[in-house]
RNA sequence: GCGGGUGUGGCGGAAUGGUAGACGCAGGGCACUCAAAAUGCUCCGCCGCAAGGCGUGGGAGUUCGACUCUCCCCACCCGCACCA
């Protein structure tokens, strides 16, 4: 007999699909569906965790087809950014050329997955049709004021040449390079991010399939504070700085203030290190290192004193001094803090190193005692005992503290309560030649003049180098060199492009009108938007997600989106990453060498037999060489093998382990169901089965809420159990070609091609992916006996065989008989009897 | 430190407060085979010859009954953090 042969199948299949325009969005009277999984960076090979991703996107996708939804399922690129500028560098060729050959590789390697997707809908961000509507869009952005520019310090990568947002600096790293992040201040231009934190934060609340986790993480991103803002009068500062302005969250310990500090930043640092050498050289030191949060984390804090002063607002004759201090961030409240050491850890370390006051405010109301070298930092929301309180009670807690010494300081004029964010203004320009042109020209006359809208696109010069560092737009010999928009006048074009991170901003819209002219067509955005499922990465859950919320506020305020697409995900599902062993042998030095799974069997090197360490798995990573190529996978054993294993086992959530047993486990079983079809033909006619038509049933409901629920693996678990069923059933060829028709149904969603196949060889009529999803019967579920364990005591014991719809009375009595319940009960009568019909008994003796 | 999450056989994992371990992997046995692969049948939480006992990170509690609910503790993972 003839074998599995997906080879033979899966293009069979694909290409039926293909000519019947099967995956083709089309809008119409049926209820839409948008599926949308996060699209990729084209490096050029797809990786393990594409497939996962795509593939849930898929069994989404397909599973709403069936039901009859008209669905959006699209594919694109995140085509710009810099590992095409690095390419060009270390390779030569231009990043286009580069990155439009890796979206084909890397087309050529998914279409073999036999995804649903509908490609006449595909664009890569770096095509001008794209980037000119998004310069279309930065220009409406302007206009109403979401878009500006201001001289800004920011974070300078000094690797990628390029310069990153706040929101991008993770310890202290570029998020990308990994480079140390120096200081440096530029004119940037800006996104209003900032002015909607409230509502960003408000709008939280709303996203209910969102995973708390990714809106808690967004909620401390946004970082909302309540605090007070106030000024102390200065002694001795420089003329214009006869007042310091300071945020802090803990007005209540203001009676504990000993000195205040202001940062490098400041513009009083900066006035004083104009005619101060001494000022001058450290705070040159501190903007070394300063922005690096990782090494202001572990580097020393170190001050220095003004010897300006300023007076307590509180008591005119009580001075305290004025530190220029390495930890105080100026882009954070005013730049200016006064230290309470007592309450504050950094505070403290500060004061014992030179010697500052530490005066206690509060204490604990169970264990009084001075601070030592640990400050007494209790929640907020525990009460404490005041020693130095001057508003609200006693004892109270932090939080009713701080409240109560914002009104009380308001009350007397020293400052006012103010509600602040953590979140900064987005900065979106980049010194890079792979992305969107920003659309301004730069104007001796007229200053900065946005371009017209019908000089868009401002397309990407073609004719670049990169054997040099820094911006190949910004040494182009004529690109930048242009008219001006409003006085036609010699003007200089802007050469900073966009963030990538905008492009990713939109293109989820601009997949509903993938060809309009315009950004958007408000009709289709109205038709498909939003989006109802998105699936992606948890390392997308803050940057990404929140500037496409921003984007959509913002592209609702410049008409782009209709009000309804104020949250565009509906829904949001982060899955796991895909793990795998790690394997390695030592070289000479004791240094690990790893090796690629494929070069590894039994625990020892194929080539020369050296027996590996294992380590258990982690994140597949090129460096660990713990990572296997899905075109592998899919040439050894087909696209719904790779499918099935990676839906299987693991939750989506969580992490799933590539192994190769599991691998060829579900190539095993995808065979075993397609001998059962294969079969068919070879059955005799006969009876009807009972148990097979409940375990189809049973299939239907148990397949079906694992794919509403998010756990393919309970969905691909019950097609295992029918699987088992269908073999061991005595059914008829009719009737087992009748179950192994709804098993195809039912695998569509995860194995497209096998389903198809089994669908044709149980003779069904056309494609299975137009045969709709099957309708569990109720009554078809249910059996006639039902087995009940009997507890004595709670402790499983025996059990009993009743009818289905036996009654209280029936079942009792039938447990009274029980052998093992005569025995424990001894003639006696049972203390307490607890019947739960369908369920169980318990006699407790 | 703060916030969140997770913890169940050798492994991945199932389980509206109601038979813990579905389903799969790995492993053992058997059949088919000259042999292997493939395939099929079968066993498989731990201790024990058995009867039975013990079992969902640990400890208490609520309940007729707890993986599930409550409290305390432990371990691991993730996020955030000189945020004033």
């Amino acid at each position: 007999m003839a074998r599995y042969d997906p080879a033979e199948i899966e293009p069979r299949w694909q290409a039926a699909w293909e000519e019947a325009g099967c995956f083709v969005a089309r809008s119409g009277e049926r209820p839409k569906y948008y599926v949308l999984e996060m699209f990729p960076y084209p490096s050029g090979r797809i990786h393990m965790g594409h497939v996962r991703n795509y593939t849930m996107g898929d069994v989404v996708a397909r599973h709403k087809l069936a039901q009859g939804f008209a669905v959006l399922h699209p594919m694109g690129w995140d085509a710009f950014g810099m590992p095409a500028e690095n390419a060009a560098m270390e390779q030569g060729g231009h990043p286009a050329d580069w990155t439009y050959g890796n979206i084909a590789d890397m087309r050529a390697q998914m279409k073999p997955l036999g995804l649903s997707i509908d490609w006449s809908r595909e664009f890569a961000t770096c095509d001008p049709e794209y980037y000119g509507q998004q310069q279309a869009m930065f220009l409406d952005f302007l206009e109403a004021g979401l878009a500006y520019r201001k001289a800004a310090v920011v974070n300078w990568d000094p690797v990628d040449m390029t310069v990153l947002a706040n929101e991008q600096v993770i310890d202290g790293k570029g998020w990308r390079s990994g480079a140390e992040v120096e200081r440096r201040e530029l004119t940037q231009w800006f996104f209003r991010i900032s002015d909607m934190a409230e509502e960003l934060l408000e709008a939280l609340d709303g996203l209910e399939a969102w995973p708390e986790k990714v809106r808690l993480m967004q909620k401390n991103w946004i970082g909302r504070s309540r605090g007070l803002q106030f000024a102390f009068s200065t002694v001795g500062a420089p003329e214009g700085f006869d007042r310091l302005e300071v945020y802090t969250t803990r007005p209540d310990t203001l009676l504990g203030a000993s000195f205040a500090a202001i940062s490098p930043d400041h513009p009083l640092a900066r006035r004083l290190e104009r005619d101060d050498p001494e000022v001058a050289a450290f705070v040159a030191e501190c903007r070394r290192t300063a922005t690096s949060e990782e090494a202001l984390e572990t580097a020393e804090k170190v001050g220095m004193d003004t010897g300006i002063r300023v007076r307590h607002p509180f008591d005119e004759s009580v001075e305290l001094p004025v530190w220029i201090a390495n930890f105080i961030l100026m882009d954070y409240g005013t730049g200016a803090i006064f230290g309470c050491p007592a309450h504050d850890q950094r505070d403290l370390d500060f004061a014992r190193k030179y010697g500052l006051g530490v005066i206690d405010v509060f204490e604990s109301l169970s264990v009084p005692e001075p601070v030592g070298d640990t400050a007494f930092v209790p929640p907020k929301t525990e009460p404490v005992r005041y020693v130095r309180g001057f508003a609200g009670a006693e004892v109270q807690t932090g939080a009713d503290a701080v409240e109560a010494a914002i009104e009380f300081c308001e009350a007397r004029g020293v400052g006012q309560g103010v509600t602040r964010y953590r979140l900064r203004d987005w900065g979106v320009s980049r010194q890079r030649y792979w992305g969107c042109p920003i659309p301004v020209v730069h104007c001796p006359d007229c200053g900065v003049v946005p371009e017209k809208k019908e000089n868009l696109p401002i397309v990407l010069p073609k004719d670049v180098s990169f054997d040099q560092p820094g911006n190949p737009l910004d040494r182009h010999p004529t690109w930048k060199h242009c008219a001006c928009a409003r006085c036609g006048g010699a003007a200089l074009r802007e050469t900073d492009t966009m963030d990538t991170f905008v492009d990713s901003s939109w293109y989820f819209a601009r997949f509903t009108a993938p060809r309009a002219e315009t950004p958007t067509d408000t009709a289709a955005a109205g038709y498909w938007m939003n989006v109802d499922q998105y699936i992606g990465g948890v390392e997308h859950a803050i940057l990404h997600l929140l500037y496409s919320r921003f984007f959509a506020r913002a592209m609702i305020a410049t008409g782009h989106l209709p009000e309804m697409c104020r949250e565009p995900f509906s829904a949001l599902f982060t899955q796991g990453m895909v793990t795998h062993e790690i394997y390695l042998t030592r070289d000479d030095r004791g240094r690990p060498v790893y090796h690629l799974p494929e070069q590894v069997e039994g625990g020892r090197l194929i080539a020369t037999g050296a027996e590996v360490e294992t380590i258990p798995s982690a994140k597949m990573s090129k460096s660990k060489k713990n990572v296997v190529d899905p075109v592998n996978i899919v040439r050894a054993y087909g696209a719904d093998t790779a499918r099935w294993f990676i839906l299987s086992d693991s939750p989506p959530e969580r992490d799933v382990e590539w192994t190769a047993a599991g691998a060829e486990a579900a190539f095993r079983h995808l065979g075993r169901v397609w001998r059962l079809a294969a079969e068919l033909e070879t059955l005799p006619e006969g009876a009807e089965d009972a148990d097979l038509r409940r375990a189809v049933h049973r299939a239907i409901r148990d397949v079906s809420e694992g794919i509403e629920g998010f756990a393919f693996n309970k969905s691909v678990a019950a097609l295992y159990t029918l699987t088992n069923a269908v073999r061991e059933s005595t059914a008829g060829r009719a009737a087992r070609a009748e179950a192994l028709r709804v098993m195809a149904q039912l695998m569509a969603p995860m194995v497209p091609h096998l389903a198809e196949e089994v669908w044709r060889l149980a003779g069904g009529d056309g494609l299975v992916v137009d045969a709709g999803w099957p309708e569990a019967d109720p009554a078809a579920l249910v059996e006639a006996t039902v087995t009940l364990p009997i507890q004595i005591n709670g402790k499983r014991r025996s059990e009993i065989e009743v009818a289905r719809d036996a009654d209280r009375a029936a079942i009792e009595a039938a447990a009274m008989a029980d052998e093992q319940v005569v025995k424990a009960l001894g003639g006696a009568a049972p203390k307490k009897l607890i019947v739960v019909p369908g369920r169980i008994v318990n006699v407790v003796v």
